[in-house]
DNA sequence: ATTAGGG
DNA sequence: CCCTAAT
């Protein structure tokens, strides 16, 4: 996984200078940035214990950032920096600390832009990020963390030492990351995170890729860009409702950020967002792109078998099944963006609610029926190939029946299964798997167990595929 | 464009 | 999952 992930990442870097340190946060926070929206949208009791937490961090801003406070936190949010950064280095971090130096020189303005904007900033972004993608983003994080601090302490020693101005923005950020350390709740977690981001990203001039995320359309983004103080409309809301806001102002007034660097959305991200507005909103086409970036897991991937005309499927499926899928989509959605956010090429992992779709769709229609299944039953996950059912199928075969010499290596089989598939299921697919031999079958009947022989157990219509078998007997003979 | 097989 | 060959 972790091997997997360097070359995508090491590609990306080379591939876009100054992108790169944009392009490597957003994908990670588009994930979070549903959530974020479900929270906005319903602001529930999350929202209760938000404010509190935050407002303690408001307390402790308004309690003028006394040094020690400000020490104190600061001295919590370096600690979690430099473990970050050794964890990185653990990890082989070496070719990322080339690509960033070898970022770091095509970015010299960049950087200057930064520094001279705000010493700091580069240390505060440095553990903010740390502290924020512990795990997910370590291998990304490090490399603008690093890149940044490098540049702070380019100037400055590490220290904050010559940044007063810039008290207020650690205190409120450290306080942040404190408190999100300490509430297990991942929702609140999540909103700290992206509050957290936000006011960093504002701080540094470049809260384009931030806002982009958490609200996908350029009227916001723009909008966020004109305004550099006001709040914005919509992240106003999360500013205010946190009271970060002054502590951003503090930060302004006290440095007067460049908000010049309009480098922020870059059509990428348009696109970007485009695309992904248009996939969520439903898993339609969307060829925007060719597959060469890692890709966002949350959308389908666009892949050769591409159904044509499946458009009009979705009223075939019937609503139980269509809503079932649906949800299964943000289900896996959700899971795949908490879990598998770098490897996210492909693999999405079947539900039992997927298995048991395409059992049925291959009872009703037969092995070898793979688009039909795929328009009828899977219109709504736009993942999920033909091809992909018929790999599915071919594994359900394997897992669950067919080529056990006995009953007792497929229980053990089923049992020590990582994701065990209940009886029903199995039996389904078993006695499936009597009469659409799929992997081919050379010898007389697969399941030795429990051939019912002359019984065709297809309650569901009989095959309507004679092609299978025909073939498979051409075959064989 | 789809499917079967193999990797 | 991906890719390729065969339909």
């Amino acid at each position: 996984m972790k091997t997997d992930r360097k070359p995508h990442l090491i590609k990306k870097l080379s591939d876009m200078k100054r992108q790169r340190v944009d392009e490597s946060i957003v994908p990670g926070l588009e994930d979070e940035a549903t959530e974020v929206e479900h929270l906005l949208a319903e602001p529930k009791s999350e929202h209760v214990s938000v404010d509190g937490v935050l407002c303690l961090g408001k307390e402790n801003l308004e309690k003028h950032l006394k040094m020690e406070d400000f020490s104190c936190a600061f001295d919590y949010g370096w600690k979690i920096n430099c473990g970050g950064l050794d964890s990185i280095h653990g990890q082989g971090g070496d070719d990322l600390k080339l690509e960033v130096l070898d970022g770091l020189l095509d970015e010299v303005d960049e950087v200057d832009d930064i520094h001279a904007a705000h010493d700091l900033s580069g240390a505060c972004e440095d553990f903010l990020l740390d502290i924020e993608f512990p795990e997910k983003f370590a291998e990304l994080e490090p490399c603008e963390g690093s890149n940044l601090h490098n540049s702070s302490s380019e100037s400055h020693s590490p220290g904050f030492s010559g940044s007063s101005n810039s008290a207020g923005g650690i205190s409120e950020s450290s306080i942040a990351a404190v408190q999100e350390s300490n509430g297990r709740n991942g929702v609140l977690g999540k909103m700290v995170n992206c509050d957290v981001h936000q006011t960093f990203w504002s701080k540094c001039g470049c809260q384009a890729p931030v806002m982009d995320t958490i609200h996908p359309t350029i009227e916001n983004v723009q909008d966020l860009d004109q305004s550099d103080d006001d709040e914005k409309p919509l992240v106003s809301f999360i500013l205010s409702n946190k009271k970060v806001k002054s502590s951003v102002k503090v930060t302004r007034g006290g440095t007067l950020l460049r908000q010049k660097r309009l480098r922020k959305p870059t059509r990428r991200y348009i696109e970007e967002f485009s695309r992904n507005s248009t996939a969520s909103g439903k898993n339609k086409r969307l060829k925007v792109r060719s597959q060469e970036l890692p890709q966002d897991p949350s959308e389908s991937r666009p892949r050769r078998g591409r159904p044509r005309k499946i458009v009009p499927q979705l009223e075939l499926e019937s609503d139980y099944e269509l809503s079932a899928s649906e949800s299964e989509d943000e289900l896996e959605k959700s899971k795949r963006s908490k879990t598998a956010c770098d490897r996210r090429k492909h693999q999405r992992m079947w539900t039992l609610a997927e298995v048991i779709k395409l059992v049925d769709g291959i009872a009703q229609y037969g092995v070898g029926r793979w688009t039909d299944i795929k328009r009828l039953l899977f219109a709504s996950s736009a993942y999920r190939t033909p091809v992909d059912l018929r790999d599915k199928w071919r594994n359900l075969l394997r897992s669950s029946s067919a080529l056990k010499h006995n009953r007792r290596e497929v229980d053990n089989d089923l049992k020590h299964a990582v994701r065990p598939l209940p009886k029903p299921v199995v039996r389904r697919i078993r006695e499936l798997a009597t009469i659409h031999p799929y992997p081919r079958v050379r010898s007389p009947k697969i399941s030795p167990v429990d051939a019912p022989s002359s019984k065709h157990p297809t309650t569901k219509g009989a095959p309507v595929y004679p092609h299978a078998r025909n073939l498979r007997r051409k075959k064989c003979s």
